[in-house]
DNA sequence: GATGATTTGTACGTATGTATA
DNA sequence: ATATACATACGTACAAATCAT
């Protein structure tokens, strides 16, 4: 049923293997190596890497061999940093978009996910998480925000993960929840906004403890 | 002294033509006539448009023609809203990150233009802008969000144009400008934030005052 | 609905640029 | 500094898919 070009199918699966970190950053990719590997030849393998350029997954240098972007320990911050402010503007705007079907989903939702924290259940949560941001992306009913957040989200992702994984985080994120769904149903923006900076800035604070100072790994020269 | 590849220089010349309205929205682009048209392959063509379409401004469907984007009015008011929060955001971060110096400079560079104003040289400020508001995102000192600001500017910017050419619309935009600066000097960060916001709403009203509800175009089928 | 014209998708060979010995 | 190695950049041929007839 799925039409999909080959450079498609390509593109996805290098996508998956360097944002689940089969491919390390740093790494080469050799456009002939790859195009063997996938039993294709070098123009779908070309194309697939110039999106992921795109989306800022691989650095393309001219006539030089592609890299897996390397992560930048600064520029990993500094989309943490923006990545907060977008939840929370989304949150905010949600507070003041969502109808009232929305609203009661999203309440439901959060609710559903208290059995989850109980069982201590992280993979369950990380994907109920990723949910229950993307009602909140939905509910500030900006296609473009949305957008943006996602991508954002997307490239945090396999940098956020671990952090789910601390003691006791499971319920405190569900807490932090809690909060941000009680202001949106309130109707305090502010508060919904608030709510969620704090809650992403927790996150960014708990993943620093748990992985203290990736070294940065080769500056080259 | 600038080394450049030829797919790089059909990407800025197609970049141009779009922005540039020399290439209409919902335009039907072929590779093959672009190839001879640019004296190229359709190699460097191909490239240009993949990285065309990362950035947005075609759309790529398989197997089917390449679109010059059609400018949805919805999205683009989304975008409008999306770029007064990001450049709000950028507002407040100037306010508490800029060192004295980057002041200084803004300060300056802020009076500088109003000679450009007293002569209404339409052009001169519509530059000036540019580096104005870039001053601003510098300050922010998160390459992140500068990105994300940049590109969003980008794709707003030839909706944005016009506006200038309002009747005084140069000198009530370097009110708000003078407005924006002083908060900043000041240290009043969401006082930054709110004077930038107001400032971009009124742009976005200017604008649809002069073009107002430009046809959608075409609708096909 | 099938067929042909047109256009994109893919393969692969050659040219060119970059880094290293 | 020159030459050599190696990977991309580009060109062209062919296959596959889409659209019109």
């Amino acid at each position: 049923m799925k039409k999909t070009t080959r450079t498609d199918t390509i593109l996805t699966r290098l996508t998956q293997d360097i944002l689940g970190k089969r491919l390390a950053p740093g790494t080469t990719l050799d456009e002939t190596r790859l195009a063997e590997q996938f039993g294709a030849s070098r123009t779908p393998i070309r194309e697939a890497l110039r999106q992921l350029a795109a989306s800022g997954l691989v650095e393309l240098r001219p006539h030089r061999a592609p890299l897996v972007a390397p992560t930048n320990d600064l520029r990993l911050a500094e989309m943490f940093d923006v990545m907060a402010e977008l939840e929370a503007l989304c949150a905010s705007r949600a507070t003041l978009a969502m109808n009232a079907a929305q609203r009661a989903e999203l309440d439901a939702f959060h609710r559903s996910m208290a059995p989850i924290v109980r069982d201590s259940d992280v993979a369950a949560y990380r994907a109920a998480n990723v949910v229950f941001h993307t009602m909140i992306y939905d509910g500030a009913r900006n296609g473009y925000l949305k957008q943006i957040a996602l991508s954002t989200r997307e490239r945090l992702a396999p940098h956020r993960g671990v952090q789910l994984e601390a003691p006791a985080r499971l319920a405190q994120s569900h807490l932090e929840h809690g909060e941000i769904v009680t202001a949106i149903l309130r109707g305090d923006h502010e508060a919904a906004a608030n709510a969620m900076r704090r809650h992403l800035t927790i996150t960014r604070e708990t993943l620093a403890t748990l992985a203290p100072a990736r070294t940065s790994g080769d500056l080259p020269k």
